[in-house]
DNA sequence: ATTAACTAATGCGAAAATTGCATTACTTAT
DNA sequence: ATAAGTAATGCAATTTTCGCATTAGTTAAT
């Protein structure tokens, strides 16, 4: 049984047609329709029905479509994670992060990055679905920014820094500093939120802060990214609120007012990482200058 | 890429002898040597350093090892269960089930499922670590018989029914039905306990039993089956705390004294289920006659 | 230092598997 | 009745795999 076949397996299963799925294999058809054959007499289910005309799935083949496309994508991601360890230090490190820290984190830590491991490729994603636990464990990062901490047994999870959320308002907002004493205060202003409905940890944080003081914004524009965000609440379409680090963004006509909470951000690891690079990489994010 | 070169290199990752892993695999050396450098060939990683002498695997190669163990497991897994499903009615069904439905619950479902699926192979596993929910989702079981409900997004869980838990006690004891207001009582007895510092569900409830009336049981004896425990109750050795059903199990010199908390009995099978034949099983489940 | 014992790699010819072409066998649409 | 479509198969050429025997290097013993 070959991991070749069972790829030709998967694209038969899709196309349902011969002819079609040889092409896009690039094996003529005869040699696809033998290849099937031998995979289904070595694992000795019959995948397909077919009749002179027409080619389906049995019930196991669907099974087996379902559960292989799985495992061949985890075999895949298992071989791209060997061959970076393979590589040794001139290889490349996956690195998540949430867009929070895009503006001064980030930056000041990739200049250290190039500084001290010039040879260094990086693989940058800011990923919507923020499963960090399940990225690290399939071996889809190798290095994850989190707001929140992983509480896992085979990730390491080191809080690096916290800093004030703030409430971000055009220059001339009727909030002074000093005056706002709640938010429920600001029933009535119109929000520009990153995406509240979604899963984040940042997410639920508003939702519960907004909770607490008993009272839903209202909001009129929803962006998931925060350069967007800080432009619109210039341009006075609305307020909105973001941790501190977004200062740094340099955007004119903006103020930045301190609420009380807290967000902190923490880097994330597999505890029994062997691949050294990656391991250096979290080191130099621990001494990575920071508010 | 070959799924048996990767079996061949598991083995030899284990052995670290070309010529014994040979052997093991039923070819010869020099087959086994070019297999493994076809296979470093093919994914481009330098799987093994050897010199004349020595075979060892690089940092990489052990992170194969680790990881590819685990794949072709799953792999194996899921081609039985395919194999399962084209076999159809005429197949085999794994079942998971805790100890103490072996002497009420168990037969009369086995009974039922001979008479209308006298076809129908079973294979019955009473299993040690009780992590239903993997078991299934590994494909390990078919149905799982629990003490505790499921809640995953993926699997089905129904509870069958409730039982009253009970003490055991041996026909001339000093404790009568009516006489006993509180286990607290019961603190000077010599208790022979199903694995009390296992994870069964069972094990927990038992603990926190325990633990609500303050006193830690004084127990001589432990055995997780429950036929061995009854009988040491009946010789006398200590007395016990088991579900109602081993009552029909029937050993001489026995009483059962209802307690208050019952405990409860869930048949747990794969939400997505494709295999018709699991599915009719469930069934037979639901309809099994039950206290 | 010399020899013996080990062990992984490799040259080689035989055997087996795979490939694509052309053809067959059957179905469906016109 | 005819044409178009489609999967399977016979066949010869090519490629891969296999095991034997041998090589080349290492380690241990004398």
């Amino acid at each position: 049984m070959t991991i070749q076949q069972i790829k030709y397996f998967l694209e038969l299963a899709k196309e349902l047609h011969f002819w079609k799925t040889a092409e896009k294999v690039f094996i003529s058809q005869s040699s696809l329709s033998r290849q099937i054959q031998a995979l289904e007499d070595e694992v000795g289910i019959q995948l397909f029905e077919r009749d002179k005309r027409n080619v389906k799935l049995t019930d196991a083949g669907k099974f087996l479509q379902e559960h292989w496309t799985e495992k061949i994508n985890e075999f895949e991601q298992i071989l791209r994670q060997a061959k970076k360890i393979d590589a040794g230090n001139s290889g490349t490190v996956s690195i998540t992060y949430p867009g929070s820290i895009t503006f001064e984190f980030l930056p000041n830590f990739l200049k250290i990055l190039n500084t001290n491991l010039p040879e260094l490729k990086l693989e940058l994603t800011e990923p919507t679905d923020e499963n960090h636990e399940k990225l690290l464990l399939d071996y889809r990062t190798d290095i994850a920014f989190s707001r929140d901490k992983i509480e896992n047994a085979n990730i390491d999870s080191l809080k690096l820094y916290s800093e004030p959320i703030c409430l971000v308002v055009p220059n001339n907002h009727w909030i002074k500093e000093k005056s706002l004493h709640s938010i429920a205060e600001l029933k009535n202003e119109k929000f520009i939120i990153s995406g509240l409905h979604q899963t984040t940890f940042f997410a639920s944080m508003l939702r519960s802060l907004f909770d607490k003081y008993g009272f839903e914004p209202i909001t009129t524009v929803e962006s998931d990214f925060g350069g967007m965000i800080l432009n619109l609440v210039a341009k006075e379409i609305g307020i909105s609120i973001l941790p501190l680090s977004f200062k740094t963004a340099k955007v004119e006509n903006l103020r930045f007012i301190k609420l009380d909470e807290k967000i902190d951000l923490y880097v994330n690891w597999r505890k029994d990482e062997l691949n050294k690079t990656i391991r250096k990489v979290v080191e130099y994010a621990k001494f990575t200058e920071r508010k």
